[in-house]
DNA sequence: CACGTGGA
DNA sequence: TCCACGTGG
């Protein structure tokens, strides 16, 4: 059901991080602390991230380990948080649910089973965005003096029209949809090891010889978050039957196949709830010692967990403020 | 989501 | 060559 499929039709190239100084990136904020909070956290173990009243705070540490890396490069972040979610997501979510109600019975019978792989494997299956971890994602990165954006509705579509607008230079997200929001140019594997990697809008289209709309109905074709997709469709056929009929109308009375929805799909990329009541300032001041006392103390984070990522913030935030009087 | 496999 | 599907992270 994901739209790695897309990734065969995205033109990408790498890029350094050097290339990316002075730039303003817009953080796909769920996306971030999802990707944050299923891999960095994952092996290690879960009760050193969480505080004596059973919330879990491995966010925090994520937060503090991860801003560096856009510091260091002189890279602003402005985080963009979801709002309410879409409607025809809501088949979506309740699978999700259905899925995760499943993890949690097998992951019960492991607990019983003394089976500690087992567990910690579904363990993070089970792992989600808490409201705790939400809030207190905000509050730490507002200490931080990072922007923060709240998004009418799915944070990647606000993100890109920031990006559209101009109002940020790119967009940072794993996910494949931002090429169908029409993301200029969207950024990822921003925290992992390696080079970024850019994934180019106008240059996706090009190559394809595809309008926007046909590259979301190709893309319905394929199979987006929203439907399931044709199957027997992929990228190459999807691109091919779109262009050879038009639009997703003309492939559906060609082929005889049909995609509930359609329409409604369309306009959830092609004009999705997205507001331009946002200011942010990128250059960053950050209160260090308020967000030390927020992690350490009021969240009972261990000192040890997070001191490398505070130093390395310190560091980094006054190379930058000494760059700016040069 | 990445990657590998196997069938068409 | 293209697509579906399972697995691990």
């Amino acid at each position: 059901m994901g739209n790695a499929d897309l990734r065969d039709l995205a033109a990408i190239e790498d890029v350094s991080f050097e290339d990316l100084a002075g730039s303003v990136v817009a953080v796909d904020a769920h996306n971030w602390l999802y990707r944050y909070l299923t891999t960095t956290v994952r092996w290690t173990n879960d009760d050193i991230y969480t505080t004596a009243d059973g919330d879990e705070v491995a966010n925090l540490v994520g937060v503090v380990q991860g801003l560096p890396k856009f510091f260091e490069h002189d890279v602003t972040p402005v985080f963009v948080f979801d709002g309410s979610v879409v409607d025809l997501k809501d088949d979506e979510v309740e699978q999700r649910r259905e899925e995760r109600e499943k993890r949690e019975e097998q992951l019960e019978q492991a607990r019983e089973e003394g089976d500690s792989i087992a567990v910690a494997r579904l363990e993070s299956q089970t792992q989600r965005l808490t409201d705790t971890i939400l809030t207190t994602t905000r509050e730490v990165l507002e200490l931080f003096d990072v922007p923060v954006i709240e998004a009418p509705a799915e944070g990647e579509a606000q993100a890109a029209h920031m990006a559209r607008e101009g109002a940020v230079d790119y967009v940072g997200t794993e996910d494949y949809d931002a090429l169908l929001l029409g993301t200029p140019l969207t950024l990822r594997q921003l925290t992992s090891k390696g080079d970024p990697e850019l994934m180019d809008f106008e240059a996706t289209l090009e190559t394809h010889d595809l309008t926007w709309e046909q590259l979301v109905d190709a893309a319905i074709l394929m199979g987006t978050d929203f439907n399931e997709g044709v199957s027997g469709i992929g990228p190459k056929t999807a691109v091919k039957a779109v262009r050879e009929h038009g639009d997703i109308w003309g492939v559906f009375e060609a082929r005889d196949v049909y995609v509930d929805n359609a329409d409604r799909i369309r306009d959830l990329f092609l004009h999705p709830a997205v507001t331009d009541d946002y200011d942010f300032d990128r250059e960053i001041e950050p209160d260090m010692e308020a967000a030390r006392a927020y992690v350490c103390e009021e969240w009972e984070v261990d000192p040890e967990e997070v001191e490398r990522g505070f130093e390395r913030i310190e560091q980094s935030v006054v190379q930058t403020g000494l760059d700016r009087w040069t």
